[in-house]
DNA sequence: TCTGGGGTCCTAGGACCC
DNA sequence: TCTGGGGTCCTAGGACCC
């Protein structure tokens, strides 16, 4: 008996482009881009002209001169996205989001009162076409990394189930590329050995795997081609980091104006953070240069803050700070992150227990945990005895 | 054709502490 | 006086994803 194939990964298709085709008829059916400098999403009938996610707008309008070419609207497809996951989560409690337009659903435990997988996904793939009018693919196998690559190749507007039988005949025909985390370095080095699919990958040991691409990578791509990944699907995920950042085109540019687009950044990430509630201490300052080479400079503060005035010092500290560099090679991108969220802060509680006497401080977490759940708890220790013992906790 | 704006995770060295 | 192992935090860089 095998585990059945029960994780979806559900993608919507072209999710910027389809959002304008939703919203304007005369788009649909014709190539779509989204953005103009760079293509930030392109529908599928420019796709099929060769437009790439991430091409300059001009190789764009070469290869596809009758495309329509539309400005983002980011509270559109954010609000989209809200209704997206609402049916995610109306199919089932177990929603992990990735992005803006991905989720993995976990309909494990639905069998009895909602049917098969295949039956669950396909219903699903039918309301978010009624209800929020988009095309989504859902892929479903037993872990996620096959979910996802499955719906990768059932795109667009499929439905691809994985049989726990086929795995391996499925994966190994694939090119390495379709594997999550192989990209262009990764790609490049296996190529450089001759090693174009799933299936070679799974032949060489892990040890050289290691070699080749480092420890991490190396056993990660190992486990990956031999269907391993007991990664489950988690909810409640939070973001942990907030960032903002801005092209600048080629220089030079006078302090003025860069003075002025940091705090114009600033502005926009401390205000996010305060929106969300979510105080960091770890401010980073990227930049990148005009042959494309990045650097970053962070500074560690010794509290969670989300007040303007403090990141902004802190980014102009680092600014002045990375100045020679930037004078040598000529800036072309400025971005800020604010990491750290809530380091330190989070929530303490501190809460009394029954707990017998002789009973380990294991036993008292124990009870916590049956209360809380046990992903919340991230620190504890034992307070006192007179009474039982009080256990802070830090909630992530 | 010169390439946006948002993120995640991993590695590695040094400081520091026990 | 010298020696040690283990752990966390910070910084910087890199690969990758959508």
């Amino acid at each position: 008996m095998f585990v059945s194939a029960s994780i979806l990964h559900a993608d919507l298709d072209a999710f910027y482009a389809s959002v304008e085709q939703r919203d304007d008829p005369r788009l649909r059916g014709r190539p779509v881009i989204v953005g103009g400098g760079v293509v930030l999403a392109c529908s599928y009938e420019a796709k099929r002209r060769g437009v790439r996610t991430a091409m300059g707008g001009r190789q764009a309008r070469a290869l596809c001169p009758e495309a329509v070419v539309v400005p983002p609207r980011m509270k559109a497809y954010s609000t989209a996205s809200k209704a997206v996951f609402e049916v995610f989560r109306n199919t089932t409690p177990v929603v992990e989001g990735i992005s803006i337009d991905e989720a993995f659903l976990d309909v494990g435990g639905l069998r009895r009162i909602a049917g098969t997988p295949l039956a669950i996904a396909t219903r699903l793939r039918a309301d978010v076409l009624r209800e929020v009018g988009l095309p989504i693919t859902v892929g479903v196998a037993r872990t996620k990394f096959l979910a996802k690559v499955a719906s990768g190749v059932a795109k667009p507007d499929g439905l691809l189930l994985v049989e726990p039988g086929r795995e391996l005949e499925f994966l190994h025909a694939l090119p390495v590329e379709r594997l999550w985390g192989v990209g262009a370095v990764t790609s490049a080095k296996l190529r450089e050995r001759r090693i174009t699919t799933v299936g070679q990958v799974a032949r060489l040991g892990e040890a050289t795997l290691v070699s080749m691409l480092g420890e991490w990578a190396g056993r990660h791509l190992h486990a990956l081609a031999h269907n391993r990944d007991p990664r489950p699907v988690v909810t409640g995920r939070r973001r942990r980091s907030v960032g903002a950042q801005r092209a600048l085109g080629r220089g030079p540019h006078p302090p003025a104006f860069i003075e002025a687009v940091l705090a114009e950044l600033v502005d926009r990430v401390s205000r996010r953070m305060r929106a969300g509630g979510r105080p960091g201490r770890t401010v980073t300052l990227r930049l990148r240069f005009a042959d494309f080479t990045r650097v970053t400079r962070s500074h560690t503060l010794s509290r969670p803050t989300w007040h303007t005035r403090t990141i902004l010092d802190a980014v102009r500290r680092l600014h002045t700070a990375a100045a020679p560099t930037i004078a040598r090679r000529g800036l072309t991108l400025v971005g800020i992150a604010v990491g750290n969220l809530d380091a330190g802060g989070g929530v303490q509680l501190e809460l009394p227990l029954e707990v017998a006497a002789g009973d380990s401080l294991d036993t008292a977490l124990d009870a916590v945990r049956d209360r809380f759940g046990s992903a919340a708890l991230t620190r504890a220790s034992l307070l006192g005895r007179q009474q039982g013992p009080t256990v802070p906790l830090l909630p992530d």
